[in-house]
RNA sequence: GGCCCAUUCGUCUAGUGGCCAAGGACGCUGGCCUCUCACGCCGGAAACAGGGGUUCAAUUCCCCUAUGGGCUACCA
Protein backbone atom coordinates (compact mmCIF):
# COMPACT_ATOMS: atom_id res chain seq x y z
CA UNK A 1 0.00 0.00 0.00
CA UNK A 2 2.21 2.79 -1.58
CA UNK A 3 1.21 5.97 -2.24
CA UNK A 4 2.21 5.25 -6.05
CA UNK A 5 -1.18 3.51 -6.42
CA UNK A 6 -3.21 4.77 -9.53
CA UNK A 7 -6.03 3.85 -10.35
CA UNK A 8 -8.57 4.89 -13.18
CA UNK A 9 -12.32 5.21 -14.59
CA UNK A 10 -12.30 4.04 -17.99
CA UNK A 11 -16.38 5.53 -19.24
CA UNK A 12 -17.15 5.39 -23.01
CA UNK A 13 -19.02 8.44 -24.04
CA UNK A 14 -21.77 6.43 -25.12
CA UNK A 15 -24.52 8.11 -23.17
CA UNK A 16 -24.78 9.66 -19.32
CA UNK A 17 -22.52 8.47 -16.94
CA UNK A 18 -24.57 5.37 -15.44
CA UNK A 19 -24.89 4.06 -11.77
CA UNK A 20 -22.88 1.65 -12.11
CA UNK A 21 -19.92 3.34 -13.93
CA UNK A 22 -20.67 5.83 -10.96
CA UNK A 23 -20.47 3.47 -8.01
CA UNK A 24 -17.00 2.02 -9.92
CA UNK A 25 -15.81 5.64 -10.56
CA UNK A 26 -16.47 6.28 -6.88
CA UNK A 27 -14.31 3.57 -5.35
CA UNK A 28 -11.70 4.12 -7.65
CA UNK A 29 -11.50 7.09 -6.23
CA UNK A 30 -11.68 6.75 -2.77
CA UNK A 31 -8.90 3.94 -3.18
CA UNK A 32 -6.81 6.60 -4.68
CA UNK A 33 -7.80 9.34 -2.31
CA UNK A 34 -6.88 7.12 0.67
CA UNK A 35 -3.55 5.77 -0.76
CA UNK A 36 -2.63 9.30 -1.68
CA UNK A 37 -2.41 7.74 -5.42
CA UNK A 38 -3.94 9.20 -8.51
CA UNK A 39 -7.09 8.83 -10.12
CA UNK A 40 -7.00 9.16 -13.82
CA UNK A 41 -9.60 8.66 -16.62
CA UNK A 42 -9.58 7.46 -19.82
CA UNK A 43 -12.55 7.92 -22.88
CA UNK A 44 -12.88 5.00 -24.26
CA UNK A 45 -13.99 6.77 -27.45
CA UNK A 46 -12.80 3.90 -29.91
CA UNK A 47 -16.42 3.25 -31.11
CA UNK A 48 -16.99 5.97 -33.16
CA UNK A 49 -20.24 5.23 -34.39
CA UNK A 50 -21.56 5.64 -30.69
CA UNK A 51 -19.08 7.73 -29.05
CA UNK A 52 -20.33 11.39 -28.95
CA UNK A 53 -18.92 14.70 -27.29
CA UNK A 54 -22.12 15.15 -25.69
CA UNK A 55 -21.91 12.08 -23.71
CA UNK A 56 -18.24 12.86 -22.73
CA UNK A 57 -19.80 16.32 -21.44
CA UNK A 58 -22.01 15.34 -19.63
CA UNK A 59 -20.15 12.61 -18.00
CA UNK A 60 -17.48 14.62 -16.75
CA UNK A 61 -20.25 16.74 -15.28
CA UNK A 62 -21.63 14.12 -13.24
CA UNK A 63 -18.77 13.07 -12.02
CA UNK A 64 -17.89 16.45 -10.85
CA UNK A 65 -21.50 17.06 -10.06
CA UNK A 66 -20.67 13.64 -7.44
CA UNK A 67 -17.26 15.19 -6.31
CA UNK A 68 -15.06 13.08 -7.97
CA UNK A 69 -11.84 14.78 -9.59
CA UNK A 70 -9.48 13.67 -11.72
CA UNK A 71 -5.80 13.72 -11.36
CA UNK A 72 -3.66 14.63 -14.42
CA UNK A 73 -4.64 14.68 -18.39
CA UNK A 74 -7.58 13.03 -19.78
CA UNK A 75 -6.72 10.26 -21.81
CA UNK A 76 -8.65 9.62 -25.25
CA UNK A 77 -8.30 6.27 -26.60
CA UNK A 78 -9.01 7.64 -30.09
CA UNK A 79 -5.94 9.33 -30.00
CA UNK A 80 -4.30 6.72 -29.22
CA UNK A 81 -4.02 4.72 -32.39
CA UNK A 82 -0.62 4.93 -32.71
CA UNK A 83 0.23 3.48 -29.65
CA UNK A 84 -1.95 0.19 -30.08
CA UNK A 85 -0.68 -0.28 -33.78
CA UNK A 86 3.03 -0.84 -32.92
CA UNK A 87 1.58 -2.66 -29.96
CA UNK A 88 0.24 -4.69 -32.59
CA UNK A 89 3.43 -5.30 -34.63
CA UNK A 90 4.81 -5.96 -31.61
CA UNK A 91 2.81 -8.81 -31.20
CA UNK A 92 3.20 -9.86 -34.61
CA UNK A 93 6.85 -9.90 -34.86
CA UNK A 94 7.59 -11.86 -31.86
CA UNK A 95 4.57 -14.80 -33.00
CA UNK A 96 2.71 -13.87 -30.37
CA UNK A 97 0.00 -12.87 -32.74
CA UNK A 98 -0.87 -13.82 -36.31
CA UNK A 99 -3.26 -12.39 -39.57
CA UNK A 100 -6.38 -14.57 -39.59
CA UNK A 101 -8.22 -14.71 -43.06
CA UNK A 102 -10.67 -16.06 -42.17
CA UNK A 103 -14.19 -14.38 -42.98
CA UNK A 104 -16.80 -12.99 -41.23
CA UNK A 105 -19.31 -15.15 -42.59
CA UNK A 106 -16.95 -18.24 -42.36
CA UNK A 107 -16.68 -17.56 -38.24
CA UNK A 108 -20.45 -16.83 -38.11
CA UNK A 109 -21.16 -20.52 -39.75
CA UNK A 110 -18.67 -21.99 -37.19
CA UNK A 111 -20.27 -20.79 -34.35
CA UNK A 112 -23.46 -21.44 -35.57
CA UNK A 113 -22.31 -25.41 -36.32
CA UNK A 114 -21.35 -24.98 -32.82
CA UNK A 115 -24.27 -23.96 -31.24
CA UNK A 116 -26.14 -26.43 -32.39
CA UNK A 117 -24.58 -29.25 -31.68
CA UNK A 118 -24.14 -27.75 -28.42
CA UNK A 119 -20.51 -27.48 -28.28
CA UNK A 120 -18.16 -25.15 -26.26
CA UNK A 121 -17.26 -22.40 -29.23
CA UNK A 122 -13.97 -20.97 -30.08
CA UNK A 123 -12.21 -20.18 -33.03
CA UNK A 124 -10.85 -22.93 -34.73
CA UNK A 125 -7.23 -21.83 -35.24
CA UNK A 126 -7.64 -22.40 -39.01
CA UNK A 127 -5.19 -19.48 -40.09
CA UNK A 128 -3.01 -20.18 -36.72
CA UNK A 129 -0.23 -22.27 -38.56
CA UNK A 130 -0.68 -20.87 -42.09
CA UNK A 131 2.68 -21.05 -44.05
CA UNK A 132 4.55 -18.18 -44.41
CA UNK A 133 4.34 -17.81 -48.30
CA UNK A 134 0.33 -18.44 -48.17
CA UNK A 135 0.59 -15.41 -45.60
CA UNK A 136 2.65 -13.79 -48.23
CA UNK A 137 0.23 -14.33 -51.32
CA UNK A 138 -2.46 -13.97 -49.31
CA UNK A 139 -1.38 -9.90 -47.91
CA UNK A 140 -0.15 -9.63 -51.88
CA UNK A 141 -3.87 -10.39 -52.84
CA UNK A 142 -5.15 -7.69 -50.56
CA UNK A 143 -7.05 -10.57 -48.55
CA UNK A 144 -8.95 -8.89 -45.73
CA UNK A 145 -7.05 -9.94 -42.24
CA UNK A 146 -7.83 -9.66 -38.65
CA UNK A 147 -5.17 -10.18 -35.86
CA UNK A 148 -5.44 -12.49 -33.56
CA UNK A 149 -3.81 -13.79 -30.58
CA UNK A 150 -1.84 -17.20 -29.89
CA UNK A 151 -3.75 -18.31 -26.80
CA UNK A 152 -0.88 -20.87 -25.51
CA UNK A 153 -1.51 -24.05 -23.50
CA UNK A 154 -1.93 -24.12 -19.78
CA UNK A 155 -3.81 -21.82 -17.79
CA UNK A 156 -3.91 -18.50 -16.40
CA UNK A 157 -4.90 -16.95 -13.31
CA UNK A 158 -4.96 -14.09 -11.14
CA UNK A 159 -5.47 -13.09 -7.60
CA UNK A 160 -8.24 -10.97 -7.34
CA UNK A 161 -8.44 -8.62 -4.14
CA UNK A 162 -12.44 -9.70 -3.93
CA UNK A 163 -12.56 -13.06 -5.66
CA UNK A 164 -9.18 -14.50 -4.55
CA UNK A 165 -7.29 -16.51 -7.09
CA UNK A 166 -9.24 -17.12 -9.77
CA UNK A 167 -8.10 -19.58 -12.53
CA UNK A 168 -8.93 -19.95 -16.27
CA UNK A 169 -7.60 -22.66 -18.34
CA UNK A 170 -6.34 -21.65 -21.58
CA UNK A 171 -8.06 -23.94 -23.69
CA UNK A 172 -11.32 -22.28 -23.07
CA UNK A 173 -10.36 -19.15 -24.26
CA UNK A 174 -9.94 -19.10 -27.80
CA UNK A 175 -7.27 -17.36 -30.00
CA UNK A 176 -9.38 -13.70 -29.98
CA UNK A 177 -9.11 -10.89 -32.30
CA UNK A 178 -6.95 -7.93 -31.49
CA UNK A 179 -7.32 -5.66 -34.21
CA UNK A 180 -9.87 -5.61 -36.94
CA UNK A 181 -9.64 -5.76 -40.56
CA UNK A 182 -9.37 -1.95 -41.06
CA UNK A 183 -6.22 -1.94 -38.60
CA UNK A 184 -7.87 -0.56 -35.61
CA UNK A 185 -7.57 -2.17 -32.15
CA UNK A 186 -10.28 -3.93 -30.20
CA UNK A 187 -11.16 -3.14 -26.47
CA UNK A 188 -8.91 -6.24 -25.20
CA UNK A 189 -5.99 -5.04 -26.76
CA UNK A 190 -6.29 -1.30 -26.00
CA UNK A 191 -7.38 -1.59 -22.36
CA UNK A 192 -4.14 -3.99 -22.18
CA UNK A 193 -1.89 -1.48 -23.41
CA UNK A 194 -3.74 1.79 -21.98
CA UNK A 195 -3.42 -0.18 -18.23
CA UNK A 196 -0.18 -0.60 -18.97
CA UNK A 197 0.96 3.04 -20.23
CA UNK A 198 -0.52 4.76 -17.90
CA UNK A 199 1.01 2.87 -15.00
CA UNK A 200 -2.21 1.72 -13.52
CA UNK A 201 -1.30 -0.68 -10.24
CA UNK A 202 -4.86 -1.46 -9.65
CA UNK A 203 -7.55 -2.29 -12.17
CA UNK A 204 -10.92 -2.43 -9.95
CA UNK A 205 -14.22 -2.18 -12.40
CA UNK A 206 -17.21 -4.12 -12.60
CA UNK A 207 -17.18 -7.95 -12.75
CA UNK A 208 -18.30 -8.15 -16.10
CA UNK A 209 -14.80 -8.26 -16.80
CA UNK A 210 -13.60 -11.16 -15.05
CA UNK A 211 -13.66 -13.43 -17.80
CA UNK A 212 -12.22 -10.62 -19.77
CA UNK A 213 -9.37 -11.11 -17.59
CA UNK A 214 -7.50 -13.31 -18.65
CA UNK A 215 -7.16 -11.60 -21.89
CA UNK A 216 -5.55 -8.74 -21.05
CA UNK A 217 -3.00 -10.58 -18.54
CA UNK A 218 -2.02 -12.65 -21.60
CA UNK A 219 -1.44 -10.03 -23.78
CA UNK A 220 0.25 -7.80 -21.05
CA UNK A 221 2.56 -10.32 -20.93
CA UNK A 222 3.75 -11.20 -24.48
CA UNK A 223 4.21 -7.32 -24.66
CA UNK A 224 6.40 -7.49 -21.51
CA UNK A 225 4.83 -5.28 -19.27
CA UNK A 226 4.38 -5.52 -15.66
CA UNK A 227 0.51 -6.79 -14.52
CA UNK A 228 -1.55 -4.90 -12.45
CA UNK A 229 -4.00 -6.48 -9.31
CA UNK A 230 -7.08 -7.21 -10.36
CA UNK A 231 -10.48 -5.98 -8.34
CA UNK A 232 -13.50 -6.74 -9.98
CA UNK A 233 -16.47 -5.24 -8.30
CA UNK A 234 -20.23 -6.65 -8.36
CA UNK A 235 -22.76 -5.36 -10.85
CA UNK A 236 -25.48 -2.53 -9.38
CA UNK A 237 -29.06 -4.30 -10.27
CA UNK A 238 -32.69 -2.97 -10.62
CA UNK A 239 -35.45 -4.50 -8.42
CA UNK A 240 -35.80 -7.52 -11.19
CA UNK A 241 -32.55 -8.52 -9.77
CA UNK A 242 -31.31 -7.65 -13.39
CA UNK A 243 -28.51 -5.40 -14.47
CA UNK A 244 -29.67 -1.81 -13.57
CA UNK A 245 -30.82 -0.25 -16.86
CA UNK A 246 -33.61 2.47 -18.09
CA UNK A 247 -36.10 -0.37 -18.02
CA UNK A 248 -35.95 0.31 -14.24
CA UNK A 249 -36.34 4.38 -14.40
CA UNK A 250 -33.49 5.78 -13.77
CA UNK A 251 -30.05 4.18 -14.54
CA UNK A 252 -27.81 7.29 -14.97
CA UNK A 253 -26.83 9.67 -12.33
CA UNK A 254 -27.59 12.84 -14.30
CA UNK A 255 -31.82 11.77 -14.24
CA UNK A 256 -30.79 11.98 -9.74
CA UNK A 257 -29.57 15.05 -10.23
CA UNK A 258 -32.96 16.57 -12.78
CA UNK A 259 -34.98 14.62 -9.69
CA UNK A 260 -34.04 16.81 -7.08
CA UNK A 261 -31.17 14.41 -5.17
CA UNK A 262 -28.42 15.81 -3.03
CA UNK A 263 -24.91 14.40 -4.62
CA UNK A 264 -23.59 14.20 -1.10
CA UNK A 265 -26.54 12.00 -0.58
CA UNK A 266 -26.03 9.92 -4.08
CA UNK A 267 -22.47 9.13 -3.56
CA UNK A 268 -22.77 8.18 0.31
CA UNK A 269 -25.87 5.52 -1.09
CA UNK A 270 -23.51 4.35 -4.20
CA UNK A 271 -20.81 3.82 -1.69
CA UNK A 272 -22.96 1.60 0.91
CA UNK A 273 -24.13 -0.39 -2.01
CA UNK A 274 -21.74 -3.11 -2.17
CA UNK A 275 -19.31 -1.57 0.24
CA UNK A 276 -19.83 -1.26 4.66
CA UNK A 277 -17.58 0.09 6.95
CA UNK A 278 -17.41 -1.96 9.35
CA UNK A 279 -19.18 0.17 11.57
CA UNK A 280 -23.05 0.98 11.63
CA UNK A 281 -22.82 4.56 10.38
CA UNK A 282 -24.66 5.51 7.03
CA UNK A 283 -24.50 8.97 7.44
CA UNK A 284 -20.91 9.32 5.79
CA UNK A 285 -19.41 12.33 4.15
CA UNK A 286 -16.75 12.50 1.35
CA UNK A 287 -14.27 12.57 3.69
CA UNK A 288 -15.49 10.19 6.44
CA UNK A 289 -15.79 7.66 3.44
CA UNK A 290 -12.11 8.06 2.35
CA UNK A 291 -11.03 8.18 5.96
CA UNK A 292 -13.28 4.70 6.38
CA UNK A 293 -12.89 2.81 2.84
CA UNK A 294 -11.13 -0.14 2.63
CA UNK A 295 -11.05 -2.76 -0.51
CA UNK A 296 -11.89 -5.04 2.48
CA UNK A 297 -15.06 -3.57 3.09
CA UNK A 298 -16.47 -4.77 -0.30
CA UNK A 299 -19.03 -7.04 -0.93
CA UNK A 300 -19.36 -9.91 -3.69
CA UNK A 301 -22.78 -10.22 -4.01
CA UNK A 302 -24.52 -7.56 -6.68
CA UNK A 303 -26.64 -5.46 -4.71
CA UNK A 304 -30.23 -4.08 -5.46
CA UNK A 305 -30.36 -0.55 -6.10
CA UNK A 306 -33.06 0.94 -3.48
CA UNK A 307 -34.64 3.79 -4.49
CA UNK A 308 -36.42 4.01 -0.95
CA UNK A 309 -33.18 4.15 0.89
CA UNK A 310 -31.68 6.84 -1.17
CA UNK A 311 -35.01 8.94 -0.53
CA UNK A 312 -34.56 8.56 2.75
CA UNK A 313 -30.67 9.02 2.85
CA UNK A 314 -31.40 12.04 0.61
CA UNK A 315 -34.16 13.14 3.29
CA UNK A 316 -31.21 12.58 6.16
CA UNK A 317 -29.35 15.49 3.82
CA UNK A 318 -31.53 18.08 3.61
CA UNK A 319 -33.17 17.99 7.25
CA UNK A 320 -29.44 18.02 8.42
CA UNK A 321 -28.41 21.11 6.26
CA UNK A 322 -27.96 24.47 7.15
CA UNK A 323 -31.09 26.05 5.64
CA UNK A 324 -28.64 28.64 4.02
CA UNK A 325 -26.93 25.88 1.79
CA UNK A 326 -29.99 25.12 0.61
CA UNK A 327 -31.33 28.46 -0.29
CA UNK A 328 -29.58 28.64 -3.62
CA UNK A 329 -31.28 25.66 -4.97
CA UNK A 330 -34.73 25.77 -3.57
CA UNK A 331 -34.67 30.01 -4.19
CA UNK A 332 -33.60 28.56 -8.13
CA UNK A 333 -36.67 25.88 -7.86
CA UNK A 334 -39.20 28.65 -6.84
CA UNK A 335 -37.76 30.72 -9.66
CA UNK A 336 -38.50 28.52 -12.11
CA UNK A 337 -41.76 27.40 -10.31
CA UNK A 338 -42.78 31.25 -10.79
CA UNK A 339 -43.23 31.58 -7.68
CA UNK A 340 -40.81 34.72 -6.86
CA UNK A 341 -38.52 36.57 -9.71
CA UNK A 342 -35.02 36.41 -9.57
CA UNK A 343 -34.02 39.73 -8.94
CA UNK A 344 -36.21 39.10 -5.58
CA UNK A 345 -34.35 36.12 -4.06
CA UNK A 346 -31.82 38.76 -2.29
CA UNK A 347 -34.49 41.40 -0.87
CA UNK A 348 -36.45 38.16 0.35
CA UNK A 349 -33.38 35.92 1.96
CA UNK A 350 -34.94 36.51 5.17
CA UNK A 351 -38.61 35.15 4.24
CA UNK A 352 -36.97 32.04 2.39
CA UNK A 353 -34.78 31.08 5.39
CA UNK A 354 -38.22 31.05 6.66
CA UNK A 355 -39.79 28.72 4.44
CA UNK A 356 -36.86 25.94 4.13
CA UNK A 357 -36.88 25.98 7.90
CA UNK A 358 -40.02 25.14 7.90
CA UNK A 359 -40.20 22.63 5.07
CA UNK A 360 -36.76 21.03 4.97
CA UNK A 361 -37.74 18.04 7.76
CA UNK A 362 -40.91 17.42 5.79
CA UNK A 363 -38.61 17.04 2.63
CA UNK A 364 -36.86 14.14 0.74
CA UNK A 365 -36.39 15.61 -2.70
CA UNK A 366 -36.02 19.42 -3.74
CA UNK A 367 -38.63 19.56 -5.72
CA UNK A 368 -41.15 18.87 -2.76
CA UNK A 369 -40.88 22.40 -1.33
CA UNK A 370 -42.49 23.91 -3.92
CA UNK A 371 -44.96 20.99 -3.54
CA UNK A 372 -45.43 21.86 0.16
CA UNK A 373 -44.55 25.16 0.11
CA UNK A 374 -46.50 26.86 -2.82
CA UNK A 375 -49.04 28.55 -0.19
CA UNK A 376 -45.87 30.44 0.96
CA UNK A 377 -46.34 32.68 -2.10
CA UNK A 378 -49.68 32.11 -3.14
CA UNK A 379 -53.40 31.88 -1.93
CA UNK A 380 -54.63 27.86 -2.63
CA UNK A 381 -56.86 27.71 -5.72
CA UNK A 382 -58.83 24.68 -4.35
CA UNK A 383 -58.31 23.50 -0.42
CA UNK A 384 -57.76 19.56 -0.33
CA UNK A 385 -60.72 17.34 -0.86
CA UNK A 386 -61.20 15.45 1.74
CA UNK A 387 -59.99 17.93 4.58
CA UNK A 388 -62.60 20.09 2.86
CA UNK A 389 -65.37 17.21 4.09
CA UNK A 390 -63.36 16.84 7.59
CA UNK A 391 -63.05 20.96 8.08
CA UNK A 392 -65.34 23.19 6.34
CA UNK A 393 -68.49 20.71 6.58
CA UNK A 394 -70.21 23.38 9.13
CA UNK A 395 -71.88 26.64 8.85
CA UNK A 396 -70.32 27.29 12.21
CA UNK A 397 -67.36 27.02 10.91
CA UNK A 398 -67.10 29.67 8.79
CA UNK A 399 -68.72 31.78 11.92
CA UNK A 400 -65.45 30.83 13.77
CA UNK A 401 -62.74 31.72 11.03
CA UNK A 402 -64.43 34.91 10.42
CA UNK A 403 -64.18 35.47 14.46
CA UNK A 404 -60.05 33.96 14.40
CA UNK A 405 -59.95 36.47 11.44
CA UNK A 406 -61.32 39.68 13.16
CA UNK A 407 -58.72 38.46 15.99
CA UNK A 408 -55.79 37.94 13.65
CA UNK A 409 -56.34 41.56 12.32
CA UNK A 410 -56.56 43.38 15.82
CA UNK A 411 -52.74 42.39 16.42
CA UNK A 412 -50.60 44.56 17.23
CA UNK A 413 -47.83 42.28 16.78
CA UNK A 414 -48.41 39.14 14.64
CA UNK A 415 -46.18 36.44 15.69
CA UNK A 416 -46.56 32.88 17.00
CA UNK A 417 -47.17 33.42 20.60
CA UNK A 418 -49.73 35.86 19.63
CA UNK A 419 -51.80 33.86 17.24
CA UNK A 420 -51.45 31.30 19.51
CA UNK A 421 -53.06 32.89 22.32
CA UNK A 422 -55.60 34.64 19.68
CA UNK A 423 -56.53 30.84 18.58
CA UNK A 424 -56.70 29.32 22.31
CA UNK A 425 -59.27 32.85 23.30
CA UNK A 426 -61.59 32.22 19.95
CA UNK A 427 -61.42 28.62 20.85
CA UNK A 428 -62.68 29.31 24.38
CA UNK A 429 -65.58 31.38 23.36
CA UNK A 430 -66.93 28.96 21.32
CA UNK A 431 -66.23 26.36 23.90
CA UNK A 432 -64.70 23.59 21.34
CA UNK A 433 -61.51 22.00 21.40
CA UNK A 434 -58.22 23.78 19.80
CA UNK A 435 -58.04 21.40 16.93
CA UNK A 436 -61.54 22.24 15.66
CA UNK A 437 -60.07 25.70 15.20
CA UNK A 438 -56.91 25.08 14.15
CA UNK A 439 -57.39 22.48 11.30
CA UNK A 440 -59.41 24.85 9.29
CA UNK A 441 -57.50 27.42 9.48
CA UNK A 442 -54.67 25.76 7.79
CA UNK A 443 -56.94 24.35 5.09
CA UNK A 444 -57.81 27.76 4.79
CA UNK A 445 -54.52 29.72 4.52
CA UNK A 446 -52.70 26.27 2.93
CA UNK A 447 -55.47 24.27 1.32
CA UNK A 448 -53.46 21.67 3.02
CA UNK A 449 -54.19 19.25 5.90
CA UNK A 450 -50.61 18.89 6.38
CA UNK A 451 -47.56 20.91 7.10
CA UNK A 452 -45.60 22.64 9.27
CA UNK A 453 -47.31 24.56 12.17
CA UNK A 454 -50.14 26.39 12.24
CA UNK A 455 -48.07 29.09 14.16
CA UNK A 456 -45.37 29.45 12.58
CA UNK A 457 -46.65 29.43 8.88
CA UNK A 458 -48.80 32.24 9.73
CA UNK A 459 -46.39 34.55 11.17
CA UNK A 460 -44.10 33.79 8.50
CA UNK A 461 -46.95 34.14 5.42
CA UNK A 462 -47.60 37.93 7.34
CA UNK A 463 -50.93 39.46 9.03
CA UNK A 464 -52.77 40.24 5.90
CA UNK A 465 -52.85 37.63 3.33
CA UNK A 466 -53.65 35.19 6.28
CA UNK A 467 -56.90 37.03 7.42
CA UNK A 468 -57.99 37.68 3.53
CA UNK A 469 -57.39 34.05 3.03
CA UNK A 470 -59.33 33.35 6.40
CA UNK A 471 -62.25 35.24 5.20
CA UNK A 472 -62.27 34.02 1.63
CA UNK A 473 -62.72 30.51 2.77
CA UNK A 474 -65.46 31.73 5.60
CA UNK A 475 -67.20 33.02 1.85
CA UNK A 476 -66.72 29.85 0.17
CA UNK A 477 -68.06 27.87 3.07
CA UNK A 478 -71.15 29.97 3.14
CA UNK A 479 -71.69 29.65 -0.78
CA UNK A 480 -71.42 25.87 -0.31
CA UNK A 481 -73.87 25.95 2.28
CA UNK A 482 -76.71 27.29 0.27
CA UNK A 483 -75.98 26.10 -2.41
CA UNK A 484 -76.11 22.30 -0.83
CA UNK A 485 -79.11 23.33 1.38
CA UNK A 486 -80.71 25.13 -1.63
C1' G B 1 -23.86 -25.61 -24.37
C1' G B 2 -18.82 -24.13 -22.23
C1' C B 3 -16.17 -21.08 -18.78
C1' C B 4 -16.17 -17.74 -14.59
C1' C B 5 -18.57 -15.42 -10.37
C1' A B 6 -22.11 -15.03 -6.50
C1' U B 7 -25.91 -16.83 -2.50
C1' U B 8 -27.36 -13.79 5.80
C1' C B 9 -34.41 -10.49 7.04
C1' G B 10 -38.45 -7.84 0.99
C1' U B 11 -33.77 -4.49 0.15
C1' C B 12 -28.50 -2.65 1.67
C1' U B 13 -25.48 -5.07 5.05
C1' A B 14 -22.47 -6.68 10.11
C1' G B 15 -20.43 -11.28 10.97
C1' U B 16 -13.90 -14.22 9.07
C1' G B 17 -15.10 -21.64 13.99
C1' G B 18 -17.39 -20.86 19.89
C1' C B 19 -19.11 -13.81 22.09
C1' C B 20 -25.15 -15.41 17.16
C1' A B 21 -31.50 -18.57 20.45
C1' A B 22 -27.52 -13.75 14.13
C1' G B 23 -26.51 -7.04 15.04
C1' G B 24 -27.58 -2.25 12.27
C1' A B 25 -30.16 0.56 8.26
C1' C B 26 -34.29 1.31 4.54
C1' G B 27 -39.15 -0.32 4.00
C1' C B 28 -43.41 -2.41 6.69
C1' U B 29 -45.82 -2.23 11.46
C1' G B 30 -47.61 -1.04 17.08
C1' G B 31 -46.95 3.12 20.34
C1' C B 32 -45.08 7.91 22.39
C1' C B 33 -44.52 13.18 21.27
C1' U B 34 -48.21 16.62 18.94
C1' C B 35 -52.73 21.46 16.03
C1' U B 36 -51.86 18.00 11.15
C1' C B 37 -47.80 16.08 8.50
C1' A B 38 -42.83 15.29 9.03
C1' C B 39 -38.75 14.80 12.44
C1' G B 40 -37.40 12.35 16.85
C1' C B 41 -37.94 8.43 20.48
C1' C B 42 -39.55 3.39 22.32
C1' G B 43 -41.27 -1.51 20.57
C1' G B 44 -42.65 -5.60 16.69
C1' A B 45 -42.64 -9.05 12.48
C1' A B 46 -38.77 -10.45 9.14
C1' A B 47 -32.74 -13.97 7.07
C1' C B 48 -27.75 -17.75 7.51
C1' A B 49 -30.73 -21.37 -0.40
C1' G B 50 -30.72 -27.10 0.13
C1' G B 51 -27.81 -31.53 0.99
C1' G B 52 -23.40 -33.79 2.39
C1' G B 53 -18.73 -33.55 4.84
C1' U B 54 -14.34 -31.44 8.25
C1' U B 55 -14.54 -30.25 13.59
C1' C B 56 -15.66 -31.08 20.46
C1' A B 57 -18.17 -26.78 17.87
C1' A B 58 -20.28 -24.22 11.85
C1' U B 59 -23.49 -18.30 9.15
C1' U B 60 -18.21 -18.69 9.16
C1' C B 61 -13.81 -24.17 6.04
C1' C B 62 -14.52 -28.12 1.81
C1' C B 63 -17.71 -30.69 -1.85
C1' C B 64 -22.29 -31.32 -4.55
C1' U B 65 -27.10 -29.49 -6.07
C1' A B 66 -30.34 -25.44 -6.90
C1' U B 67 -30.97 -20.48 -8.10
C1' G B 68 -29.16 -15.82 -9.96
C1' G B 69 -25.55 -13.13 -12.76
C1' G B 70 -21.47 -12.29 -16.26
C1' C B 71 -18.46 -13.67 -20.44
C1' U B 72 -18.34 -16.72 -24.73
C1' A B 73 -18.44 -10.27 -31.08
C1' C B 74 -13.91 -7.62 -36.49
C1' C B 75 -19.08 -3.73 -28.83
C1' A B 76 -16.91 -1.44 -24.91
Amino acid sequence: MTNNERLRFAPSPTGDLHVGGARAALFNWLYARKTQGKFLLRIEDTDRERSTEASLKSILGSLRWLGLDWDEELVFQSKRGELYRSAVEKLLESGAAYRCFCSKEELEAERERAQREKLDYHYSGKCRNLGKETVESYVREGKPYTMRFRVGEGETSFDDHLHGVTTFRNETIGDFIIARADGSPVYILSVAVDDADMGITLVMRGDDHLSNTPKQIMLMKALGYEIPRFCHLPQVLGQDKHKLSKRHGAASVLEYEKMGFLPGAVVNFLALLGWAPGDDREKMTLDELIEAFSLDGLAKKSGVFDLQKLEWLNGQYLNDMPPEELLPLVSALFVEQGFIQKDEVDSRRDFLLGVIIQLKERCRLIPEFAEKGAFFFRAPESYDEKGERKYFNDIEVADRLEALADSFESLEIFDEASTEAATRQVVVNYNIGVGKLIHPTRLAVTGMTTGPGLFELVTLIGKKPVVDRMRRAAEYIRKNSEETNG
